[in-house]
This record gives C-alpha cells, sequence and structure tokens, in this order.
DNA sequence: TGCCATCTACTACCACGGTAGTACTATAGG
DNA sequence: CCTATAGTACTACCGTGGTAGTAGATGGCA
C-alpha cells in the first residue's frame, strides 16, 4: 500500500489549486485572469496545467455552456500535510521539534510571535489533557 | 534582490548531501555503498548524480588517485533554510505561526515534545531580551 | 446561413531529477 | 610491455512541471 498518494505540486500548480481552494470552483478564464498579475501566463498554459491537475484527480469539472468550471477534489489540508510531512521527513528525518527548532533558530521571530506560540502550545496541551481522558 | 539561489534537492540528491555532510567527503564508490542498503542504484546513476550537482556549484571535487573524493559546498543549513523557506512561502504565505500551528494540528505531538518546544521558545525569548539591548 | 470569437484538445518543447548503459582512460599486475 | 580492471565521462531515456502555439469545435451575431 503507498497510501496518501504523495501531493507533490509545483508552484504553479499550487497557485492554481489556492486559488480553486479560495473560490470553491472557476473557469479557466477566472484562474487565468487571477493569475495574470503576478505570472504573464498565456491562458493555454492554465488550461494545460488544468486538464494535468485533473489526470492527478487533483481537480474535477463540470461543463457550463462551452466553458469548463474546475473544482478541487482534494483539501488544502491534505496537501499541506502531505507536503509539510514529506519535507519534515526529508530535512529532519520526521523529527518535529528538530523542524520547530530550525524555524525558531532561522526566521526572525517576533516576541509578538513566539507568544502566539506559546498560545498555540497551551492549547494543545489543553487539547492534549481531554485526549488523555478518554 | 532575490536571496540565495534556490537549493531545491530532489530525494536521491537530497541523500547524497547527507553522506557528505555526514563524512564531510566521500568518494563515489563510498557513497554509492552507503546509499546500496535503501535503495538499489547503479554507481552510474550516482557518479551522474554528483556530477549533476557539481555543475550546480553543490558539491566540488578533488582527485586522489584515480578516484574523485567529493565535498560538499553548500551546508546542511543552508539547504535547509532554503528549502523550508520555500516551502513556508508557497504554502503559507511565508508565516511561521500558520506553519507552525498546522506542524501542531496534524502530527501526534506527545507531551514531551510539547514540553521540547516550550523549552525551544523560552531559548528564544531569552535571546531575544539580549537582543532588544543593543 | 455563414463567419468570427471563444474555448478546449493536442502537440510540442525545455529543464531537470532520476536512472543506467556504453565508451574511454589510466593504473596495477603479470 | 600489455592487458584486465577500476573508475569517470558521455549519452540517452523516462516522467513531469511549466509554457505555449495551433487545430478543432461551437455558439452568437450579422
Amino acid at each position: 500500500m503507498k497510501q496518501t498518494p504523495q501531493h507533490r505540486l509545483g508552484n504553479l500548480q499550487l497557485a492554481i489549486m489556492q486559488i480553486l481552494w479560495e473560490q470553491e470552483e472557476a473557469t479557466v478564464a477566472e484562474v487565468h485572469g487571477t493569475l495574470l498579475a503576478e505570472r504573464g501566463l498565456a491562458l493555454t498554459t492554465i488550461a494545460t496545467m488544468l486538464r494535468k491537475l485533473e489526470d492527478r484527480k487533483l481537480v474535477t469539472h463540470r461543463t457550463e455552456g462551452r466553458q469548463y468550471v474546475y473544482r478541487p477534489l482534494v483539501t488544502e489540508l491534505e496537501v499541506r500535510r502531505s507536503m509539510v510531512g514529506d519535507l519534515m521527513e526529508r530535512l529532519f528525518e520526521g523529527d518535529l521539534s528538530e523542524l520547530v527548532s530550525h524555524l525558531l533558530d532561522h526566521n526572525e521571530v517576533d516576541s509578538q510571535e513566539l507568544k502566539q506560540l506559546k498560545k498555540l502550545i497551551a492549547a494543545r496541551e489543553r487539547g492534549m489533557e481531554k485526549k488523555d481522558d478518554s
């Protein structure tokens, strides 16, 4: 068994998926329009990419008039889980603390953010207790 | 300015680099021998990959007898920074808290590890104060 | 009805990770 | 000196992300 089929997405693929996640669904032209500003891509490029994503079962489409309306088949969460987990595995042997430690050491983290993180951990601990009861 | 020239490494490339980071330097045969267990790769595959890595200035080599001894030109830290930063940018718009939050929510984190993380943050806060003095 | 604009499908390319066979070179041993 | 062998260089091929041109279908409008 191969489990979570490695949602490893490239830059453009991710950008497209993010639009679909935000909009729920979108036509080729809509995706193209949204992306046009930051990347100057041809409409056919977007269309091709969407078709390739559909091949990989990451999106699907329905027909509306003569347009295709695409819709994501995987959630942002799944992709994040898969890609973050992959990286953690590849770079930190799956050791979460190592990764977080790296993050803290090598990013500008202001005290604001540290407070935020402490809150996250505290919340997590409370969730833990609850789970311990079961 | 565009930053550290994107050290985006594939699986095999990373595995090879990791060996070089551990050993400081290694011959093709040594790398091949180390990797042979987990992946059954041909020696020429390793040699090719090392040459490609050299093209990209990620490693270099010197000659010893008739063998090449390869040595990394980038540190593990640099690669980690680059790849983690890249992922954080792509998936979480560069928001560190978002990434950590995701990590906490979607991995089995035991209380042991939470304690460890709190320690990391506390240490970070102390480092902060010192920097605030300057 | 017939032509144009709009959309998608096909096809083609490039770059690159990954994989490996074959060709070439130089060395060590007889 | 000459050959077997160890070791690298070349070349090639596949898959896939990324990019886009061109062909084909279709619907709207004059």
